[in-house]
DNA sequence: GTAGGTGCAAATCGTTTGCAGTACA
DNA sequence: TGTACTGCAAACGATTTGCACCTAC
């Protein structure tokens, strides 16, 4: 298990929760993809390592990692309703519209922007939800292999 | 009927659209809503002025308002799924997450952080979406009159 | 031992589609 | 007049719930 999911334990077990295999087994899926997954996607993967888990569980344990900010909904685009693991911190979005490819950054640094907001239009701001759509580095080379072809 | 719905109602026709009474309404309900409304919210004021618009027809509007970037889906929160109008140009959202008030901006001036983002992950940024979530000034002012009482 | 977790089947919710009739341009 | 639009009912997919059994702690 590598330290990403230790933490997830730790984290699971803090809150009074209990690692089932079935939880560890939407965990490593989770941990080892690179893009969004939807529930669907989850399922597929973890049916594949193992048979006997029900689609209700992924969805049980999606809302729970969610709840406790381990995991996260991916919003741009046409992929509302995916997940991809994170750090628990505030952090934001990058994501590739070709493969799905989910990078995290956290210094989105929009304080400046909140402030002028905040002072134009009276809102008290809490929270945002930021997200770049793009075009990662290897989907721009298939790009460019698609153009010479 | 309104400058707003003035200018969509010339969209529609300038892109083949026929302006039926159906989506007149539905445009009329999106035009003086300042809070962004699920399609659900949507055909239960509709219903109230015309009983007998059906929820499909609801749908359906929404769908070609969507496709002519005059009205857009809020995604922040809890509310992936609703609508507001808005401005055809980009721009992003000020929600107030007690009343569902939503402010268009159109300056976000997010150059800086794209550019770094880019250098930094290769990524070629196409778009974005960014949403605040906060309180708009009259529900910041229920709420203390809520903490007197 | 027990509270919490699981899997199954069925219920439910939101959304889409096929079709026959209707109305805008 | 003709094509696009509408409403209805039914289909559909995604998510949730009730329940009996099971298992991590």
């Amino acid at each position: 298990m590598g330290f990403v999911e230790k933490r997830i334990a730790a984290e699971l077990r803090r809150r009074g929760y209990k690692l089932t295999p079935q939880r560890r087994v939407v965990l490593n899926v989770l941990a080892h993809s690179q893009e969004h997954l939807s529930p669907a996607e989850v399922y597929e993967r973890v049916h594949q390592e193992d048979p006997s888990i029900g689609l209700v569980t992924v969805y049980r344990t999606l809302e729970i990692l969610t709840e406790l900010g381990l995991i996260c909904a991916v919003h741009a685009g046409d992929s509302c309703g995916s997940y991809v693991i994170g750090p628990q911190e505030h952090h934001d979005h990058l994501i590739c519209s070709d493969c799905g490819t989910v990078l995290a950054f956290a210094d989105c640094n929009l304080d400046g922007l909140e402030q002028r907001l905040s002072t134009e239009t009276g809102f008290k701001i809490d929270s945002h939800l930021l997200e770049f759509l793009g075009r990662c580095q290897d989907c721009q080379k298939d790009c460019q292999k698609e153009e010479r072809a």
